[in-house]
DNA sequence: ATATTTGCTGAACAGTTGTTTAGTATTTGA
DNA sequence: TCAAATACTAAACAACTGTTCAGCAAATAT
């Protein structure tokens, strides 16, 4: 055998970063295959088909990443800059497989969001546990709207950049997100109900 | 002629259902030309190209959609329930078409994001004029969180409904959301910095 | 009534897609 | 060493895509 095992890796390796670039609908096979040098045919012989390629992909991809990622959203406070610019350290490529699993839908990209909110919700009862955190009256809705700000940054990557002029792994674009982030977690923003002009404004 | 308008805007109106619930990628013409029981040439002869179907859908849509939307998620809490169910009783369609714009990236989308970041930021810019915000250090930042919030809340509309088993636009899951999202941004989630569970100011 | 414009269609073109098939070359097991 | 298994390919298939083109039919203008 000419190496089976190794190209087929390397193939699967490759169709990682292609469908983190492109998504999975707009990644063929020809692709793949022209970009590796190889046949599409074999493509085929190694994976079945395309689906099939996917979903390995994503096992692959997703299995990697989601328990080193799951802790860092909500750690200890002076953690967290470091946490984030670890994840990011690992390059564009899983953050935006990820991205793309989102928004392909699907079973993947729900089984994705439900492990998310669980993973949020046991946080903040872990928090809750050891005084970190405020009383929530309802905590299962709190993790989904973190779960959506989370996942959303992931989404809106390129807008965020974009719009802090500056990758999200740098320094200045975390240290600006963590800050805003847990100013608003932290104090809140709203002033309370019924101190300023409650029926004056309007 | 056989009333051209009429058909043209028939035709554009399904476009808009119809990639609102697959799609632009996903979105035939020959879909939609059988759909509407007429020859796939005919969208050519009237909207030119794909392409320009596509963009016509989008500016017609959005037109009509972002001015209504806009005011509301930062509206004064006693409305915002009704301000949301407002919006919602649209229909789905506007709300997964706006998805799908978000989801294909490219231009409309960074004008989406942009317009919604720009748009937030005028509002928190308004509530710290009349008192209703706290200071907050960094207000372009805490705009975009809060942008991310709103349309990762739109992106991820079906995991929502799926997760608190409901439609969005339902009372009961409707208020669940507002009522978790005023109590994190009125009083915060995390107990201040050093100190573990000191005061609940309700 | 005739000519002209215009809504509209059927059929075909050219390109891309995932996949199949038949076959070659290389490696392994006996 | 010989046979079986495996890696791999070229070529083609069938289904789909957006788009073109020649032409029919109906409304409007003259």
């Amino acid at each position: 055998m000419r190496s089976a095992e190794t190209t087929r890796e390397q193939l699967l390796t490759l169709a990682v970063e292609m469908f983190a670039e492109n998504g999975f609908a707009d990644t063929s096979l020809r692709a793949i295959a022209k970009r590796a040098a190889v046949s599409p045919a074999l493509l085929i012989h190694h994976f079945g088909t395309k689906d099939a390629l996917v979903k390995e992909a994503i096992s692959k991809t997703l299995g990697s990443w989601v328990a080193d990622e799951k802790a860092a959203m909500l750690d200890e406070e002076s953690k967290q800059l470091q946490n984030w610019q670890a994840i990011m350290a690992k390059g564009a490529t899983p953050l935006n497989f990820f991205r793309q699993v989102l928004i392909a839908g699907g079973e993947y990209s729900e089984r994705l969001f439900d492990a998310a909110v669980a993973e949020s919700e046991t946080l903040l009862g872990q928090m809750e546990a050891t005084g970190k955190l405020k009383e929530v009256s309802d905590r299962k809705t709190t993790a989904l709207l973190m779960t959506i700000s989370g996942l959303g940054s992931v989404l809106f990557m390129d807008h965020i950049e974009k719009t802090l002029g500056g990758p999200i792994a740098s320094e200045p674009v975390a240290a600006r997100l963590m800050n805003a982030n847990n100013e608003m977690l932290r104090d809140g923003i709203f002033s309370p109900s019924g101190t300023t002009n409650k029926k004056a404004g309007n």
